[in-house]
RNA sequence: GCUGGGUUCGUAUAACGGUUAGUACUCAAGAUUCUCAAUCUUGCAAUAGGAGUUCGAUUCUCCUACCCAGUACCA
C-alpha cells in the first residue's frame, strides 16, 4: 500500500531560524511537493528552559518569506500554529508543549513492556558522576554497564520504586537500550549504516519534573501519530538514529517507520566549522533569513532586510548541497520541486559562499522587469530624500542601470547623480565617487580604491580638469542647446561629431564632462546623462565644478 | 578519548571503472567603450596520502591524515 508522502519540519523555538534550518525546511518542502504530499510544521518546544519569545513567529514568517508554505500545522492566513483539530489540520495541536498529555502514556507503555524504566538519580548526582569520570580520564555513560549501579526501578525494591514514584517528582523514564545489538539502518542520502547498541546510552524519554517528553520520545510519537513518511533533518541527528530505530521497534511501529535522510551541515565560508551567527557579523553577510533583534538588543542582519530577493535566497540555498545533475543554476520554486532528488544531495558539508549568494541576487534582479524594479526603487529614493521623483524618469534610469546592480539599494549609489547634482551630494549624504562602488564590502576582496574615499573632485580633477578641457566641455554642451534628439544615441552622435569637428581629444573632453556631471570618474554614457538631466542642468553642473576648482 | 559521518580547482559541484577531469562563482588578462559597469574571449586552479582489487581507478576495499557531528532530565 502506497502511503501519502508526509514530511515535517520541526524546529525548536529557541531562537531565530538560521539559513541552515531554512535549507532543511526547503528540502522537506521540495520533497513533499514533488511527491504531491504534505509539508507539516511542528513546534518542538519541549525544553521549557530554552524558550525564546518571538522565535516561533520568526520561524513562520521566515518560511513564508521564502515561499515555503506549510500544508499543515500553521494557518498561513493568521500565521499561527494551529491549536485545535480541523479537516485541514487533523493532528492539532502542533506545538509539543500543548501535546503534553499524549506522551506520558507512551513512555509508561514502554516501562510496562520492560523496554524502559524509572530512574531516580538527580541531575546533580549524574553531573557529579560525569565530572568524576572525566577527572579519572573516563566517560560516564548511563547504559547497560552502569544502570545496575544507579538508582532506578531496575535496582530498587518494588515498594521503594512505588514510593518514590508517588512521593517525589524528580524522576525520569529512561529507555532501556538493548545490549550488544547491531542496529542496521538506512539513510536516503548516506545509504546503509550500522551501529552497535553498546556504544549508546539509556536516554531520558520523559521527565516527571515538568511532565514533558525529551526530543527523542516526542519526535517518534508525533512522527508516528502524524503519519510522517520521511524524516529529513540535520546531520546532528545521525548519532541518535539507532535510538530512534530502537524506539520504533519497542513501540511495534516498524511497519510504518518513516525513512530517514540526514542532511550535512552548512559550514562557514573560511576555515573550519559550522556556520554561526558570529561569522556573519564578522564577515558581513547575514546568516538569518530575516533580521533578528535579540532580547539584549543586539541585532543580526537578515537576507530580507539586506535586499536579497527571496527567490534568489531560496535558489542559492537549494544549490548548497544539492545539484540537479546538469549545469542549470537558476530555478524557480516550481522548477526546484520538479528537479529535486534526494540522491543528488551531497553527503559532505557545504561551505557557504557569500559571493555566490550575491551573484544569484544579481541574476534575479536582472530578470525582473523595469516596471517592477521601478516600484521597488521608488521607496529607496524616498528614503534618501527624493520623495517626488517622476515615475517615468525613474523608469528610464532603471532601464539604464539595472545591469550594474546587485541589489535595488545599489541603484541609489550608482545613480544618485541622476536625481541630485554633485553640489547637493553632501546634503544628501552621497560620497563623491560612490558610483564606483559596484562591489559590496567583502573583507577578502580589495575592491575599493582611493578614489572612493577621496573628497569630491580632488583626485579625479588632476586627471581631466583644466581650463582647456573645461571650456571645450562647456562649448560641447552648449552646442546641444535648442536641439532635440530622437534618443540618447542620436545625442551621443551629435556630441562626438562636435568634439571631432573641433579636433579636441575625445576622451579628455568626455571625462571632464563626466566629472562635472557625476562628481566622479565613472558613470553612464555622457549622452545618457545629459538626456536625463537636461542641457541647462548640465551647464549648471559644469559651472559648479569650475567654481570648486578655482577656489581650491 | 570513544562512536558515527565526511574528503574532486579558493568555493559550490559534474564525471551509472575507461574524459585532454567538465561547469558556475571568485580572481587575472585581452577585446569593446567617452569612463565605470555590463558583455564577449582567454587564462589560473582539484581527485588528501598510502596500499590493494582490476587490463584500467575520482569512482570499489583497507590503512593513515584531516574535517564535522554526537557523547545532556537541549533540540
Amino acid at each position: 500500500m502506497e502511503r501519502r508522502t508526509r514530511v515535517r519540519f520541526a524546529p525548536s523555538p529557541t531562537g531565530p531560524l538560521h539559513m541552515g534550518g531554512v535549507r532543511t525546511a526547503l528540502y522537506n518542502y521540495l520533497y513533499a511537493k514533488q511527491k504531491g504530499g504534505d509539508f507539516i510544521i511542528r513546534i518542538e518546544d519541549t525544553d521549557s528552559h530554552r524558550f525564546v519569545p518571538g522565535a516561533e513567529q520568526y520561524i513562520i514568517e521566515a518560511l513564508g518569506w521564502c515561499g515555503i508554505i506549510p500544508d499543515e500545522g500553521v494557518d498561513m492566513a493568521t500565521g499561527q500554529v494551529v491549536e485545535t483539530p480541523s479537516a485541514r489540520h487533523p493532528h492539532a495541536p502542533y506545538r509539543q508543549s500543548q501535546r503534553k498529555p499524549i506522551y506520558r502514556k507512551y513512555a509508561e507503555q514502554l516501562v510496562a513492556a520492560g523496554k524502559a524504566y524509572y530512574a531516580f538519580d538527580s541531575a546533580e548526582d549524574l553531573d557529579a558522576r560525569r565530572a568524576a569520570a572525566e577527572a579519572a580520564g573516563e566517560t560516564f555513560i548511563y547504559n547497560q554497564k552502569t544502570r545496575l549501579q544507579l538508582r532506578n526501578s531496575l535496582t530498587l525494591p518494588a515498594e521503594e520504586t512505588e514510593r518514590l514514584l508517588t512521593e517525589t517528582t524528580d524522576w525520569t523514564i529512561r529507555f532501556k537500550m538493548p545490549e550488544n545489538t547491531v542496529v542496521k539502518m538506512d539513510d536516503l542520502i548516506r545509504g546503509h549504516i550500522e551501529m552497535n547498541t553498546n556504544t549508546l546510552d539509556d536516554k531520558v524519554l520523559w521527565k516527571r519534573a515538568d511532565e514533558l517528553p525529551t526530543y527523542h520520545l516526542a519526535n517518534i510519537v508525533d512522527d508516528h501519530l502524524m503519519e510522517i513518511t520521511e524524516v529529513i533533518r540535520g546531520e546532528e541527528w545521525l548519532p541518535s538514529l539507532p535510538l530512534h530505530y530502537q524506539l520504533y521497534e519497542a513501540f511495534g511501529w516498524t511497519d510504518t517507520m518513516p525513512r530517514f535522510a540526514h542532511l550535512s551541515l552548512l559550514l562557514k565560508p573560511v576555515g573550519n566549522g559550522k556556520l554561526s551567527k558570529r561569522d556573519g557579523d564578522k564577515m558581513g553577510f547575514p546568516v538569518f533569513p530575516l533580521r533578528w533583534v535579540a532580547a539584549d538588543g543586539t541585532a543580526s542582519h537578515g537576507y530580507r532586510e539586506d535586499g536579497y530577493f527571496p527567490e534568489a535566497f531560496v535558489n542559492m540555498l537549494a544549490l548548497l548541497g544539492w545539484n540537479p545533475g546538469d549545469d542549470r543554476e537558476l530555478f524557480t520554486m516550481e522548477e526546484l520541486i520538479q528537479a529535486f532528488s534526494m540522491e543528488k544531495v551531497q553527503k559532505a558539508g557545504a561551505k557557504f559562499n557569500p559571493e555566490k549568494a550575491r551573484w544569484f541576487n544579481k541574476e534575479y534582479l536582472r530578470q525582473k522587469s523595469e516596471e517592477e524594479l521601478t516600484d521597488l526603487f521608488l521607496p529607496v529614493l524616498s528614503k534618501h530624500g527624493i520623495a517626488d521623483a517622476d515615475r517615468d524618469y525613474v523608469l528610464k534610469v532603471v532601464s539604464l542601470i539595472k545591469e550594474r546592480a546587485t541589489f535595488v539599494e545599489d541603484f541609489w549609489t550608482i545613480a544618485s547623480y541622476l536625481f541630485i547634482a554633485p553640489s547637493q551630494f553632501e546634503a544628501f549624504g552621497v560620497k563623491a565617487g560612490a558610483a564606483v562602488a559596484q562591489k559590496p564590502a567583502d573583507p577578502r576582496a580589495k575592491v575599493y580604491d582611493d578614489s572612493l574615499t577621496a573628497p569630491f573632485l580632488a583626485k579625479d580633477t588632476e586627471k581631466f580638469w583644466n581650463a582647456e578641457n573645461a571650456a571645450a566641455a562647456r562649448e560641447t554642451v552648449l552646442s546641444l542647446q535648442g536641439k532635440s534628439f530622437a534618443d540618447a544615441h542620436a545625442m551621443s552622435e551629435a556630441i562626438e561629431d562636435y568634439i571631432r569637428s573641433k579636433e579636441w581629444p575625445m576622451g579628455k573632453v568626455m571625462n571632464t564632462l563626466r566629472l562635472a556631471l557625476t562628481g566622479s570618474a565613472s558613470g553612464l554614457g555622457i549622452a545618457d546623462i545629459i538626456s536625463l538631466v537636461g542641457v541647462p542642468e548640465a551647464l549648471a553642473r559644469l559651472d559648479f565644478a569650475g567654481q570648486q576648482l578655482e577656489s581650491r
